[in-house]
DNA sequence: GCGACGATCATCT
DNA sequence: GATGATCGTCGCG
């Protein structure tokens, strides 16, 4: 398995999520989903802050059976159909119903490349397995039936590495695909990791160091 | 490498 | 009935 330690629960509740989304790069994504093992480095993430983000599900205070699960207390994962085609993967973060979320966008594959090759029909390009949101679910073996799953079980979590990320390597921009005014279009919330060909390039926008 | 386009359906109005 | 936190493919050059 791993050779880090799982992510605590206090490390999901921090209130700053715009903060924990650029932490979360550089840690390890696992799962362990009909027995294969698949792990990869997070290398690209979004954060989606609460209420007052109109590119969130959760804008306004918003509550249907969709984003139930944004509501929850930091540290389980909320996923969502996107397109009618795509799963995407979310980490829940900060106190019970403050409702933000950080969509993990793209990963280093580490473990279980096999089993991420055999899940997204793609057996010649491994730098494209984790590559985008909907992509890097499919690899991981997750969908919407993994909604609410806590990162503390043995089904999907996060380990700490020992290597550091350094703030230099971290680009912040725009985050992707929102139709949504301003100013929270713009808002740089989009977070990964400077040159790292794991990272999703599509709909790329003005970049800031 | 890049832009255009269509697929496809859960969710909300 | 319209929308969308996307992706693979195609044409281009």
């Amino acid at each position: 398995m791993g050779q880090g330690h799982k992510l605590s629960k206090e490390y999901y509740c921090n209130e700053d999520v715009v903060a924990l989304a650029a932490d979360l790069l550089g840690k390890e994504l696992f799962t362990c989903i009909e027995g294969s093992l698949c792990s990869g480095i997070i290398v690209e993430t979004e954060a989606y802050k609460g209420p007052e983000d109109l590119g969130s599900h959760a804008y306004g205070g918003r509550r249907t059976a969709r984003n139930e699960t944004m509501y929850a207390e930091g540290g389980v994962i909320y996923m969502y159909v996107c397109y009618g085609i795509h799963d995407m993967l979310n980490v829940v973060t900060g106190p019970e119903a403050s409702s933000h979320a950080i969509l993990i966008r793209a990963a280093r594959p580490v473990q279980g490349l096999e089993q991420m090759r055999e899940r997204r029909m793609l057996f010649n390009d491994d730098k494209r397995l984790c590559k985008g949101p909907g992509s890097l679910a499919k690899a991981f073996g997750l969908n919407k039936a993994h909604d609410k799953l806590p990162l503390s079980g043995d089904l999907v979590w996060i380990e700490e590495r020992t290597e550091l990320v350094k703030p230099g390597d971290i680009v912040r921009a725009p985050r992707v695909g929102l139709n949504i005014i301003e100013p929270y279009r713009s808002v740089p919330w989009r977070f990964y990791l400077r040159d790292c060909p794991f990272v999703s390039a599509r709909n790329r926008r003005a970049e800031q160091g």
